[in-house]
Formats: structure tokens, C-alpha cells, sequence
RNA sequence: GCUCUGUUCGUCUAGGGGUUAGGACGUAUCCCUUUCACGGAUAAAACACGAGUUCGAUUCUCGUACGGAGUACCA
């Protein structure tokens, strides 16, 4: 059950080390809806505590990537928030103390274990066979820590300026029960976790520390995540009621992850390059392999297919409906409703998601994806918006991406440099060319009233009056147009196209083809 | 290995002790159309397996199999 006790306050916590993964998107998704549905605040939280990961401008681009998804966050190291700073490397100085209050409060302790031992505890533990192979209960008496020092020797080390870190003292046996909102009642023994760092040598707190603290401190209320936290989770709730936090602790939903197509996997880089779609909301550029990754903007993708299609990942209302703009979904959203089981990514629906959403667009906003996409693709062109609104219109029901507007009717910018095969083979022949050869004759007629349907009227006639069939004898003069044996409307196409081009392309096409 | 977790059409899912197991994407066919789309219609397509409980199990319980996650001084 969600619990709605006190006033919703939830966050993304996304750490800047690359370009942001589809399936983090989709948590600040779930996170945002889940705010807004229960009036409440979503903030953005950047968890930097690991300075070797840190990537420049990784900050900037999630939040380039949430804006242009719609998702703004009412507090965020962006926009600010009485809970500032929401960079936790700029927090460093707060985690400290409550470390140490943990220790005071004997649940946690010390650590001067080097990289060198911590590996041959490993090793050693392994070659006897042991399970468990971690720092716990049962092998921390055996390492370097204020547990098996003496309180003497722990500050002679301190002082001397010896490295350490701080970890948790995990019970030996102890029941560590939570609900989780989608995965229901946990229950894990203590003695299966290990004693995790709280803070690094370096000074940061791990993820773990200051997660639960900043949680804390921010009031956050909902822990709407991915589920490889879910084994880490025990160890939070540890945390909050050692603090004396119990009462304060947000509620927990793991979400389901996602997974490979082929369900082999959390959805990663490389399968997603093979299977051939974007796993990063926006083109990212890695600096240190000088390549750029893919993003579902460049490729075309609408904010609102994208944001539906994610919606869908994991979560169904009871009832058939499926379409949802973002307002939608925050009114029939439901947490409970998530399902537990993971994801297997497939782009198809996606695709079908965008062509919806484009279909709903104006040819007025049609017509500046087509201005985006000459830009884009440095296309020179003199026709007038009003022809382009024009093919705009005529080529809405038939595209997937923005830019197909364009792909899908080069023939309307330029001559045909080649004749789809098939078509020539089946029509370019008989009645057909027969039909052309009156066309280049009489089109003539029709030049001081150029206009689509009167072409197509005109062209229906003499058809008939020639006592041709339809079916024969259009694709022809298609091929002869477009060179393409299928596509929009001929007689608009024929318009756009213009009278002189027209009959330019007849003349070339009979000259071509063979 | 160990801990956690999951399993309904190819995919996302609805449902839930007695149903023709529903929808969407995808696929196929048909209609519309000069063609390609759009739209409309139709079809093929699923309860992982085995026990138990029950008059009855896809639904509940337990196992098995298979999948996923975690197992760092990363998040």
C-alpha cells in the first residue's frame, strides 16, 4: 500500500558519469508522476560521491534530457530548493558527523584494512571454502578495525593520519523486515549482509550513507528506484533505524528493471546498438573514445511518444487504454499498479507510439521538423511554406520519424537517379507506356491549371477515355514521376513537383529506363 | 556459489478458483486506394513444469526448471 501520510517528496538521484540510460529516464518518469499525482515535490538529487567517475558535463545533459521530456524538478541543484545544496559532493562536509554519531552510538566502526588485505581475507576465505566471502560479523574480528583495537591504538592510527573508513556494524542475527510498495513484504537476515562502507578513505560517503541521510535530510517520503538497489535496501533500512530515523523513513518502490530484447541482461550500450536503437534520451558524445551514442531525440523521437512508450515499461492501468499524454498519465497513474516482473526492451511500439503522435501534430509544426531537418542535413530548397506546409500534409500518415518527411519524398526536392526495379519490370510497358506517351502529350493542357486534384481528375479521364486500366497504367507514369512505385498521392505529388519538372521527368525517365 | 527476486500470446500487458483467457504493438490476410501509408475488418499467437488443496486451478500452497539483480572504499 502506498502510504500518504505526510506530504510527497520524492527524487532522482542520477549520478554524472555518462550519458543518461533509457531505464534511469524512466525512473524520473515514474518519480515525477508519482509527485505531481499526489500534489507533491519531485526534486533531482546528483550523486557525485564517486570523483573518479565523474564525467563533465554529465550534470547538464540529464538535465537537458529531463526538460526536453517534460520532466522539471521543483528542487534540484539546478533550480535550487530550501534543501540545497542537491550536489552531494557539495554536501561532503555533513556526512561526517553523522558517521561518527553512527559509531558513537556503537553501530559502526573503523576500518584501516588495506586493498592488499581486504584481498587476501577474500582469498584466504575462499580457499577454506567459505560462502560468504565479505566483511561481516563473523570476519571482522579477524581484520584491522576499532572493534579488534584497542580505543588507544584506533586514535593513535587516526592521528597519525592513517587511512580508513567507516562502516556499518551489521548484527549477527537480526530480522530486517520493510514493504516494498511494488515487491511487497521483504524479510532478510542480517547475517547474509555484509558490513558495507559508509565512508570511503577518501573522505565521500558511499552511496549508502549519504542516500539515507540526504533522504532524511530533504524529507523525502517515496524511494521510487530501480531494483538492483532492492538487495542494498536492507542494508537503508539498517541505516534509518540505527539513526533513530525509523519513523522517517520513506517508503520504498523497486522498480522492475530493463531488460535486452532478448531478456539476456540489464539493457545495455552494446545490445542496444545491435538491435539498433538509442539507449540515451539525447545524442551523448564520449570524449575519451571520441564517438558519439545515439540519443532518441536525434533519431526523431517525440517527447511524448517517448514518455508514453516508458510509461508502459512496467506499469498498465486496469483498464485497455494505452495512449497517455503526460497530464494523463498523472491522473490514472497508479504505484501499485507496477508491475514486479523485469522488462524486455522492444523498440517496435515505440516507433508506433511516434508515428501517433506525429499524426496529432499540425502541418504547421510539421513544417518546421522539415525546416529542422534541411538544416540538419544542409538542404538548400526554394520552395514556398505554403508548398511545404503542403507536403506536409501529404506525407503525415505516412511517417514514422520527423525527418521522413523528408526521406520518404526526395523525389518531390529532386530528379530521380534511379526506377524501383520491381515497378519498372511490371509496368513500365504495354498500356503503360502508352499511357506516359499521352501523358507527355497532353499534360500540356493542364499547365495553366496545375493543381493536384485536377491532374488526378484529368488523369483519371483519359484513362478511361483511352479505355486503359487504373492499375495498369498509373504506376507507370509513377515510375516516370517519382521513380518510386509507390507513395503518396500522384497527383499532388505532380503539383508540388511543378509543370516543367513534370515533363522533364517524363522525358528522362524515357530516355533511362530500359 | 550465496542472498534477493521474478515467470499469461514474439513483445508490453489485463484478468483471476468455473472466462470463447481480453487489449495494444508486431505478424498475416481482406476491404478501401493508381501505389505506399492511414483507416476498417479478420486471423494465427500465451497462463514454464510437477505435485498438493479443491467438485473445479492459469488463478491458492509447495517444489522443480528457467530468467534477472546484487554480491566494490561504483552508484
Amino acid at each position: 500500500m502506498v502510504n500518504l501520510d505526510r506530504p510527497v517528496r520524492v527524487r532522482f538521484a542520477p549520478s554524472p558519469t555518462g550519458g543518461l540510460h533509457i531505464g534511469g529516464v524512466r525512473t524520473a518518469l515514474y518519480n515525477y508522476v508519482f509527485a505531481k499525482k499526489h500534489q507533491g515535490k519531485f526534486l533531482i538529487r546528483i550523486e557525485d560521491t564517486d570523483q573518479t567517475r565523474f564525467v563533465e558535463g554529465a550534470e547538464s545533459y540529464i538535465f537537458e534530457a529531463l526538460h526536453w521530456l517534460g520532466l522539471n524538478a521543483d528542487e534540484s541543484s539546478e533550480v535550487g530548493g530550501t534543501f540545497a545544496p542537491y550536489r552531494q559532493s557539495e554536501r561532503k562536509a555533513m556526512y561526517r558527523q553523522y558517521a561518527e554519531q553512527l559509531i558513537e552510538s556503537g553501530h559502526a566502526y573503523y576500518a584501516f584494512d588495506t586493498a592488499e588485505e581486504l584481498d587476501l581475507m577474500r582469498k584466504n576465505l575462499e580457499e577454506a571454502g567459505a560462502k560468504n566471502l565479505s566483511y561481516n560479523a563473523l570476519t571482522r574480528v579477524n581484520m584491522t578495525n576499532s572493534l579488534t583495537l584497542t580505543p588507544e591504538e584506533t586514535k593513535k592510527r587516526i592521528d597519525a593520519g592513517e587511512h580508513y573508513v567507516i562502516r556499518i556494524k551489521m548484527p549477527k542475527k537480526d530480522d530486517i523486515r520493510f514493504e516494498d510498495i511494488v515487491k511487497g513484504k521483504m524479510n532478510v537476515h542480517s547475517s547474509t549482509l555484509d558490513d558495507k562502507v559508509l565512508m570511503k578513505s577518501d573522505g565521500m560517503p558511499t552511496y549508502h550513507l549519504a542516500n539515507v541521510v540526504d533522504d532524511y535530510l530533504m524529507e523525502i517520503s517515496h524511494v521510487i528506484r530501480g531494483e538492483e538497489w532492492l538487495p542494498s535496501a536492507p542494508l537503508h533500512v539498517f541505516l534509518y533505524q540505527s539513526f533513530g530515523w525509523a519513523d522517517k523513513m520513506p517508503q520504498f518502490a523497486h522498480l522492475p528493471l530493463l531488460l535486452n530484447p532478448d531478456g539476456q541482461g540489464k539493457l545495455s550500450k552494446r545490445k542496444a546498438a545491435e538491435y539498433g536503437f538509442p539507449i540515451f534520451p539525447l545524442d551523448w558524445f564520449e570524449k575519451d573514445k571520441n564517438i558519439t551514442i545515439d540519443g532518441f531525440r536525434e533519431k526523431g523521437y517525440l517527447p511524448e511518444a517517448l514518455n508514453n512508450f516508458l510509461a508502459l515499461l512496467g506499469w498498465h492501468t486496469s483498464s485497455d487504454e494505452e495512449v497517455f499524454s503526460l497530464e494523463h498519465l498523472i491522473e490514472v497513474f497508479d504505484m501499485e499498479r507496477v508491475g514486479k516482473a523485469s522488462v524486455k526492451f522492444e523498440i517496435k511500439k515505440a516507433e508506433w507510439f511516434n508515428q501517433y503522435y506525429i499524426r496529432l501534430k499540425t502541418n504547421e509544426e510539421l513544417l518546421q521538423y522539415l525546416k529542422e531537418t534541411f538544416v540538419k542535413l544542409n538542404i538548400k530548397n526554394d520552395f514556398s511554406d505554403e508548398k511545404l506546409l503542403k507536403i506536409c500534409n501529404l506525407m503525415r500518415d505516412r511517417i514514422t520519424f520527423p525527418q521522413d518527411i523528408y526521406l520518404d519524398a526526395k523525389y518531390l526536392f529532386e530528379l530521380p537517379t534511379e526506377y524501383d526495379q520491381k515497378g519498372v519490370a511490371k509496368n513500365w510497358q504495354g498500356e503503360g507506356l502508352l499511357f506516359v506517351d499521352f501523358c507527355q502529350n497532353n499534360l500540356p493542357t493542364l499547365k495553366e491549371n496545375w493543381e493536384g486534384e485536377n491532374i488526378k481528375h484529368n488523369l483519371h479521364d483519359w484513362v478511361e477515355q483511352n479505355g486503359y486500366k487504373m492499375g495498369k497504367v498509373m504506376p507507370a507514369l509513377r515510375l516516370a514521376v517519382s521513380g518510386a512505385s509507390g507513395g503518396a498521392d500522384l497527383g499532388m505529388i505532380m503539383e508540388l513537383v511543378g509543370f516543367d519538372n513534370v515533363m522533364e521527368r517524363i522525358t528522362i525517365a524515357k530516355k533511362t529506363i530500359v
